[in-house]
DNA sequence: GTATTTACATTGCACACAATAGGTAAATGG
DNA sequence: CCATTTACCTATTGTGTGCAATGTAAATAC
């Protein structure tokens, strides 16, 4: 059962000797990629510590040196897929025209909501709901709504206060439920384009002119 | 810690000695609605065995000889909803308006979709995906999609069928986006009535005509 | 009225999981 | 070159959780 089998045996000249700061952002770096990995490939109930440690290639005792424990972790984990999310979306793009930036802010959407960071961030936060009464200060999930707010309203400026609410939680809606029902078909599903454009289309022309649409 | 306490004491006389199929019947339906209520509430991962037989004033061992076991009350559970959920949108209307027909459409199934039987019917999917490799027929969750598949042709039966299964696709992805994220950002959220039109409009349209809307 | 089946409750157990505690070797700082 | 800290590993423990086994009273069958 040796679990570091791939790198004892190296001759004392060929030891890199690296310095603690890079061991240490190496072996973390490992153990995030493994959580995500994990929840994206068997979920969150069968991602035990013993499955992190596995798929990393270090032991529990690693993860508890650097993380403290498993809720520490998981919450890791949605500190960087926050991080990830924002530096993919912060492109300016200001001053183009409105089709543009919204197929723009759909295409980068989806190429964080696609993939498993989303998957892991979603499975998180759906087993991190409080539990009624126990709330310290806003919870996680209404953090990432906030910031979900300010990308929707930094990107469409235009669109009057209330109309951007709706058109923003509708987006998380359409991109988390994609995100979630590709997921529960089977991992064999190729990027589901045409789904995408006709959010694309709703988002423009909501967000175009107050043309009412229906509703009688 | 008298588990029992509400019904123990009555006189003999007044116990109305019911029948073997009755006791059956509503001990059954009461731990289906205990699981069905503790997942809404607490999520699927504190919903234990123990918190089952708790909500539904029984112990484990009744469940165990109703359902054979943890498995058994989820696999159940799925099943109940599922034929909740038909049976609510199996009316006909056919020769209806399209309008009328998406309308009622999306209003009957946001009765489920918003519901606390497809919360958990979610979240049971979710844990069990299967494993990879350890398929044996058609998995749940493609069960489940057949059934939408199905229901969607025949109230939509006009529409040319590649166009139908994007939009199937997309509706199913719109109302369990919408569930869930109300789910994530808590309870205390209104039926989404402006994010359903939203949807209406979208279906109406792209069933009406082949106006391809953007696409450059 | 007796036998059998059904609808539960109770007890004990086995296992998976995460956390605690203590150990070792390497790196850093002086 | 020595002391201390850092990056890990190993062994153990404790707890929650589901299940199997057994018991009992009521209902049904005859």
């Amino acid at each position: 059962m040796a679990t570091s089998g791939a790198r004892l045996a190296l001759p004392r000249s060929a030891r890199p000797r690296r310095s603690q700061a890079e061991r240490r952002a190496t072996t973390r770096a490992r153990i995030l990629a493994a959580v995500v990995e994990s929840i994206a490939e068997v979920g969150f109930q069968r991602t035990t510590a013993a499955e992190i440690a596995r798929r990393a290639g270090v032991t529990w005792g690693a993860v508890q040196h650097h993380f403290g424990g498993k809720d520490g972790i998981l919450l890791a984990v949605l500190e960087d897929s926050f991080r990830r999310f924002s530096d993919l979306i912060q492109e300016p793009g200001a001053g183009e025209p409105l089709q543009d930036r919204v197929a723009r802010f759909v295409a980068a959407a989806w190429e964080h909501f696609g993939s498993d960071h989303y998957r892991s961030t979603f499975e998180i936060l759906l087993h991190y709901l409080p539990d009624e009464s126990e709330q310290q200060g806003p919870t996680l999930q209404v953090q990432m709504l906030r910031l979900w707010d300010d990308l929707f309203g930094r990107l469409f400026p235009e669109a009057p206060v209330p109309k951007r609410r709706l058109l923003e939680r509708y987006a998380l809606a359409v991109l988390s439920g994609l995100a979630t029902t590709q997921a529960l078909a089977g991992s064999a599903a190729e990027p589901p384009a045409l789904e995408l454009s006709l959010l694309t289309d709703t988002l423009t022309r909501e967000l175009g002119g107050p043309s009412p649409g229906s509703q009688a």
